[in-house]
DNA sequence: AATCAAACGATTGTTAACAATCTTCGTCAA
DNA sequence: TTGACGAAGATTGTTAACAATCGTTTGATT
């Protein structure tokens, strides 16, 4: 739809004549709407400081552990936080919600999810079924201008760990292997890693010790440089090992919520 | 939450006393809205007949190719077909599209999806990637009822054939992967295979050929058999090829949308 | 006759008021 | 002092009216 507006209108007409006298008229059409009117369509790309944009920030507020689990997401509250109505956050925590990132129970609102150790445990088994047979396309078609910008990349989680801004550093790590997925050009699988990777920080941020860094220090550039040398193997072996990394820092057992559990209390007797 | 509504309330305060006042008043106000008011908690599990039935009615017809692509879903045609508000199906939309199963064009309305080749291509390469490592778990911990029942399945599946109902076959063979995919109880991965499932079933009613059935005769029966014998090396490869079959029989030059697409007609000159 | 522009009907997007629900608070009785 | 009950405030869910947009049709003009 987009392409054809980059023609002057008459070439666009005379182009379009062979084509019946439908498309002739709804050409007509569009231009009146494009250069006539010249509102509907700038108003298209221009304003649209919503929708998504309340999902990617509240994403990245989790990611970056600044949204605690079970944090209260108030309607009235993101509303006033992103200027927009009541609407649009809905909209935003149902997709949300969708991916696992906001639990949203009924006449009580949204809260940022509180994954348990089973939940965990299958995000991080979803990983490392993903993950390896990713890299090894990726492995494959890799440009030298993409692996340019990973390495930059690493160079800022670097920077990001030597004066420890934990919410940089997470975020970077996370991103690292969205970015990786990213050169698989497969937006499938982009997205499913996007939301994998979100979900692992809320786990870690829940799970991990707080103590340790989330990705060992330099396990992704390992993981770059073989990805470099083009060993594929070497790398699907660096990704798995990586993830368990990851996992193996979690404590499953103790969770972090002193909230009282109702079940748990029972229990006890 | 549910489980303590088992226990009569007098147990209940019982126990609760040594958990402090407000787990105490909490769970009189729990009693109060499930057995005195008795009504609250009711309207919660009995009627809810909304929300997620929605969005499975379109998905199964979407599964079954009875709603082709780009079919308009206008929301006063869903509202008055489902018997809701606006709203509802508004949401239901939004779920929608969020899975790639509807196209949510602003102003327009919501279309059934119509992917391309290369959206074919990534739906079919993101299978790839994560059944046959799926299949490897699933042949180590799947028990003998889980068996019987897909045994089952494949007996419906078969009946579905031998009278041929094109709708019935189709769903049945997507839910196979599905339900395959269930014995692993990873929640995640359950609910990426059914969306890549139904998203393939769109692919295959735009790139299939007619003549074709979609899932090939008995590959599934293969499968299962290689699943019970243990085989696990011999199960991953048979998921891959059965996958390779389908995506084979597609013919992703010609699409069957006779649509009259803009950039197609200007672009013959 | 062809082109353009304006207007119409239909559909979607938004808003605001209303209803239902949850939570908290206060009062009262044991 | 502790628990039960009821009312108030706040929050969410729903509805219905309004605004904006789209696609088509119609009519005027060259």
């Amino acid at each position: 739809m987009l392409a054809i507006f980059r023609f002057p209108l008459t070439t666009l007409l005379r182009y379009a004549d062979d084509a019946g006298c439908a498309i002739h008229r709804r050409i007509n059409y569009l231009a009146g709407q494009l250069c006539l009117r010249g509102k509907a369509l700038i108003h298209h790309f221009a304003s649209d400081p919503d929708e998504q944009v309340i999902v990617d920030r509240i994403y990245t507020a989790v990611m970056e552990q600044r949204l605690a689990p079970k944090t209260k997401l108030s309607e009235s509250q993101l509303c006033e936080s992103f200027g927009v109505g009541r609407m649009r956050v809905r909209r935003a925590l149902l997709l949300l919600a969708s991916q696992g990132i906001v639990d949203l129970r009924a006449n009580r609102g949204a809260f940022v999810a509180c994954p348990d150790a089973k939940e965990a445990g299958d995000v991080f088994e979803a990983r490392m079924l993903i993950e390896p047979g990713l890299i090894s396309k990726v492995v494959s078609i890799i440009s030298k201008s993409e692996l340019a910008q990973l390495k930059k990349h690493i160079a800022m989680e670097d920077a990001a760990r030597s004066n420890p801004e934990r919410a940089e550093i997470i975020r970077l790590s996370g991103e690292f292997h969205v970015k990786l997925a990213a050169v698989s050009g497969n937006t499938v699988l982009i997205r499913m890693i996007g939301e994998l990777v979100t979900r692992t920080s809320l786990i870690v941020g829940l799970f991990g010790e707080a103590g340790e860094s989330i990705c060992p220090d330099d396990e992704h550039a390992k993981i770059l440089g073989a990805i470099e040398t083009g060993d594929s193997v070497l790398a699907k072996d660096l990704v798995c090992h990586h993830l368990k990394h990851i996992q193996d820092g979690l404590d499953l057992t103790t969770t972090k919520t002193d909230l009282p559990d109702l079940n748990k209390i029972l229990g006890q007797r």
